[in-house]
DNA sequence: CTGAAAGCGCTTACAG
DNA sequence: CTGAAAGCGCTTACAG
């Protein structure tokens, strides 16, 4: 077994040929082998240790059972690691091996990493920002499907796998207003980003099905860490009719209201109820209370972008959504409690 | 260049033969080719868009130009997955591809990953765990390389790459001794991982080498979380001659220090000042004062254990250490100050 | 200075 | 029911 076993040898072994060998080991549909001939060959294969070379398979079939994921960068948020995770996963689980290439978001090496996946005869790739964006699309090698993950491209034609960011927002609203709050507030960032606009348009439904208050005077933005979390949210709580809840854009902002209410004597969750986004959990769990959360569905939509463009491999002109909103799970800790009376 | 352009296309653009194609394309040493037909060659292929097939190359020459990364999980610590983006970026500085599989920790999966990986002909094994961890050593496909990334093996027969938690932790109470504290407490988990070890070991010779205390009063273990910091700093805290600085074993415990401070109306750092371990940006810088901390060197052990794969996948028979620590990196924030008037 | 031949290890029609 | 042949796309001696 030093050297590795190829089919000849097993065939030798086996005393038949190296079709029949793979015949039998790939369980060819159709092929008329006797039983006692597959025993034969199967026993062989063992005996050696046999296992096919991929390599030259994969040139013969022109499949190479392998998929990449081209990312900016990984793991630069705290839990995006597991879109890579998800991808992986679903990639094993139909029989590929996923490859993985960082680009440091330099086109460039974008563009060298797109030929060297072609060179390497990937079957699809999937290419991925580390949070939500709107990209150009990408090009990818020459007939080659591809799958944006956590992204989008500008003109729509890639098919494109992203966090529901609206369900998400309208899941922590309804956290809030099932617990009788009416004047919920909003805390979010600056930038104009499909995050930003998704969330901010699930807050302002949710409300608005409900029948409750939505104000400009209830939404404040500031930069997207826990300073400017604790500004926008001083802006709101020193308003005339202050919110008795408030939705965070992300926890790092949810931790800037923390301070926000502790510096004016309120507590959480008695005085003012707090959801966060992303559920960090390192950082919503050691706050106290700890925040409830909107969780980011990164394995599922690593598993999802990486089930899409399996079909896409098996048939290149199979149907497939242009967009898929992977839904976002509410992390319940103890920042929620019900609204104070009036 | 619908169908991807063969060597042999090429060959029959330039009017040469293929394995001039081959020679000048790689620029074999030694291969006598005029100039002019290099120019032809290299104009042709360019015309055809052809990059070579890593597939038939790969079966021709045995190389597959692939790495494999093998782990248990990725990124349930939160920036963990920057050992992948290092080995990443080691690999691909060096002409290779990066496949990763994630076993969940499953032994019959991990032994089917190797199986798969040696069909796909890798030249060789990174095997990682997200938490520095002693291991059985895992059996690698016959006669491939291996190195283990945060892990050791039981053995020690393996290369392996692991931070260097002594020198972290020496580094701490070195940035606490700097501001005239003399008193050093440490606040530890309860395992007895390399981790464990390693660090109490740093924090003691660190404490002696200055002619600081090293006192059992002055340590104290808890649980790993917050929770257990604030419990274990209490303790410390509460003694009749207290410390006036505190080295958490990790950030999550810090942050109970925090509490534990915060409960006995101790300002830090006017009145402690904390270190604390793995430097949790998304935890450590929004703590208020900035916690000060002992990063983990999680991309620089990537990129290292894949540096020191790929010399064996070149030489099997290089000489490489079987162990070596990545020097972990301090980062100041704010809270640590000089020591309080006895 | 360049080309023809063999072969890496498979799988796929096809013949019998 | 099974085997011989061809070929996937390269590179490596070797011949001239």
């Amino acid at each position: 077994m030093s050297p590795r076993a190829r089919i000849s040898d097993v065939a030798r072994l086996a005393g038949v040929a190296p079709s029949t060998v793979s015949a039998v080991l790939n369980d060819v549909h159709g092929a008329r082998v006797k039983e006692s001939t597959r025993d034969r060959v199967r026993r062989a294969a063992d005996e050696l240790g046999y296992a096919p070379n991929a390599l030259a398979r994969g040139l013969r079939t022109r499949r190479s059972g392998t998929l990449a994921l081209i990312s900016d960068v990984i793991a630069t948020t705290p839990y995006a690691g597991q879109l890579i995770q998800g991808a992986q996963d679903a990639a094993w689980e139909a029989g590929h091996v996923l490859m993985v290439v960082n680009t440091g978001g330099d086109a460039a090496i974008e563009r060298r990493a797109m030929a060297v996946l072609r060179q390497q005869q990937v079957g699809g790739v999937l290419w991925a920002t580390m949070s939500h964006r709107v990209v150009p699309a990408p090009v990818p090698p020459n007939g080659t499907p591809l799958v944006l993950l956590d992204a989008r491209d500008e003109a729509g034609a890639v098919p494109s796998v992203v966090p529901d960011e609206e369900a998400g927002a309208r899941a922590a609203v309804a956290e809030l207003a099932s617990h009788g709050h009416r004047r919920i507030g909003f805390v979010l960032d600056r930038n104009d980003s499909p995050a930003s606009e998704g969330r901010t348009a699930g807050y302002r439904d949710a409300l608005a099905e409900r029948g409750l208050p939505v104000e400009d005077a209830l939404v404040a933005r500031a930069q997207s860490d826990s300073t400017g979390g604790e500004a926008a949210a001083g802006v709101l709580l020193d308003r005339p009719d202050p919110p008795t809840a408030i939705f965070a854009f992300t926890d790092q902002m949810a931790v800037g209201v923390y301070r926000a209410a502790a510096a004016r004597g309120l507590r959480i969750p008695a005085d003012l109820s707090v959801v966060g986004f992303d559920d960090l959990a390192v950082l919503a769990q050691e706050l106290r209370p700890g925040l409830s959360s909107v969780a980011l569905p990164h394995y599922a939509m690593g598993e999802t972008a990486a089930a899409t463009l399996l079909r896409l491999v098996e048939d290149p002109a199979a149907e497939v959504p242009a967009l898929q909103r992977v839904p976002t799970r509410i992390v319940r800790r103890a920042s929620v409690g019900p609204a104070p009376r009036a």
